[in-house]
DNA sequence: GATACCAGTTACTTAAAGGATACCAAAAAT
DNA sequence: ATTTTTGGTATCCTTTAAGTAACTGGTATC
């Protein structure tokens, strides 16, 4: 499937890419999410130095991207959750990858 | 070897990676180069829209994280070319992970 | 009645990334 | 002889990302 791309394509999807995921706090926020944060103020607190301000764009964000959901409870009070996609799980092969070379890459860095 | 990472581990070396092939033109000029591309000016013509100041900062970003070498042939006059080093082929995987998750998402986001 | 929690918004400021332009000295092309 | 090419550096300027802080309206607690 690669292989029939021209480097133009590839360029465009890779850019698509990094700009869903990239900024200071959007996959560490995912990766909250994951350990089952799933409130805002919560997610605050578990996500260490940011701002209601930005969580609040940074949700935002996500959401367009169908990464997360937000849910409204007609409770009362109203209870409002955000709770990851299942679509958000494709993410994942990728991230994986993302962290192997990192961690390798460290290595390599370090070498003499 | 992923899973003996704490989630903050796999968390630095997200932050890692992303630190060093985000921005508007890391992995354009990589995969410039992977074209064959390798001189400055003829870098700057490939890659549409750099200016030389970028250009520079860049290349000696990437040179930092020895994906790229900067070197000097004692012709006459001087010939400065810059190339991909063997190691930088390991970001592979990754770039064909972000690329297919790219391609993919776009038709996520297109879907009713 | 004061204080604190919840889920944010608004207006303003700072920091980082990137862009525009000029310039250098040596060499090559016109 | 003049222009162009090469590989950049030096300033200055603009745009974008992120941070600060105050505030909203509602509930719940002390």
């Amino acid at each position: 499937m690669l292989e029939e791309l021209t480097i133009q394509q590839k360029i465009k999807y890779l850019q698509d890419t990094l700009y869903v995921i990239s900024g200071k706090w959007k996959l560490l926020i995912l990766m909250s999410m994951y350990g089952g944060t799933c409130r805002f103020r919560e997610l605050q607190r578990s996500v260490e130095g940011i701002t209601t301000r930005v969580l609040s764009k940074e949700l935002k964000e996500l959401e367009v991207n169908k990464l997360i959901e937000r849910k409204i409870d007609n409770t009362y009070p109203v209870l409002i959750t955000y709770q990851l996609t299942p679509y958000s799980f494709s993410l994942k092969p990728m991230v994986d990858e993302m962290i192997t070379w990192g961690a390798q890459h460290r290595k390599e860095l370090s070498k003499p």
